[in-house]
DNA sequence: CGAAAATTTGACATGACTCAACTGGAGTGG
DNA sequence: CCACTCCAGTTGAGTCATGTCAAATTTTCG
């Protein structure tokens, strides 16, 4: 298992020694996934940690009414899960679905228990990568309380301006909180401006 | 100084042993805040987490049309702090002012540094803290997204049902993303319903 | 190539905001 | 104890932002 992009990814946090890259590794498990395919579905319990190798997921709720809502998309080198679910054993009510092909490396529950009880330097690592996906999440609220669409529009492009030419403006609409419909006004007339 | 209040707060994740509760002693300062006086503003760079004792704390953000926004609130046994300017040491944009008469522990950066790399337990439990949070957060972006103003009103209601006797209509306002105005309207057709 | 999905457009409906006015309670100082 | 102010809460009229629905067009991907 070549686990090696993610070790690089631990890099910019706090180094694995080799005995931690060791343990890691032997609890790692990779997974290819289809365009379209799925990790999680409502009613399932999320059991694992999942790191992007290549491609992009979008995590999202169906509600009532059968509209998605995108909580978040994890193009190569993030995290996607659903921690709810996986930290209290509670179904989920996501999807966590492909927008392309692409490839994870899996991490289950008890595999991370053991890894944080073993190596202190995953409570670290992974207090990091929750502090910053927490603060981003932070800056999300506030300008989805804050901000007209257009605003949250142009944020989003600011934000993750590689994402915004890789997915659809469907995929956008339903994470900035608007209709397709109304995305593509705000777009034309930002085009003509 | 007594920090017990927190010592026992921790026992819900990962206890300290006497060691780690001892260093976290030393480390820790006692400050009294009156009623609309201020732990953060905009512009100063957040220094400490900040562990609420008694009383009830909001952070929030006031917008080019000075239009309030409130993130969070913070009543005892909770955290309160801007992560993002804590950890990447930028100035916050943010206030955090007491809403009643408050006393909150604090932990300046550096002495949090220093409890990481002494006690492990302290990487363990505010990683449990932030994902914590992050879950709650996650809900609350999902509900802004995909809710009504309404069934966000009656969302904040279930979820604190503590908070919404203690805080004014215009605090849940501003929390939920409408107006008081609108909010009043709101209130009227569910007293009517 | 063909089916499915994305995007755009327009007419219409509605949720939520703005502004201004009014009410009533809580604190404050005389 | 009163007069005063300040703020929360309410109400209503008018407006604006955004949603809904339906249809036509273009793009994507299998």
């Amino acid at each position: 298992m070549d686990v090696s992009p993610l070790i690089v990814y631990f890099e910019d946090f706090w180094s694995l020694d080799d005995a931690a890259a060791a343990a890691l590794c032997e609890r790692i498990t990779y997974k290819r996934v289809k365009r379209r395919g799925f990790l999680l579905r409502p009613g399932e319990i999320c059991q694992h940690f999942n790191f992007v190798l290549s491609g992009c997921f979008k995590m999202y709720k169906v509600d009532q009414k059968g509209n998605s809502h995108n909580l978040q998309f994890a193009p190569e080198n993030n995290w996607i899960m659903d921690h709810g679910s996986f930290y209290e054993g509670k179904s989920s009510e996501l999807y966590i679905e492909a927008l392309e092909p692409s490839e994870v490396l899996q991490i289950k529950n008890n595999d991370l228990f053991e890894l944080y009880d073993g190596f202190p330097v995953f409570d670290r690592n992974f207090r990091i990568v929750t502090e910053n996906a927490f603060i981003e999440q932070q800056k999300r609220v506030l300008h989805t309380i804050s901000s007209t669409a257009e605003e949250r529009y142009l944020y989003f492009l600011k934000r993750y301006p590689d994402l915004s030419n890789r997915i659809s403006n469907v995929q956008i609409a339903s994470y900035i909180g608007v209709t397709p419909e109304f995305l593509s006004v705000i777009r034309k007339k930002l085009a003509t401006t």
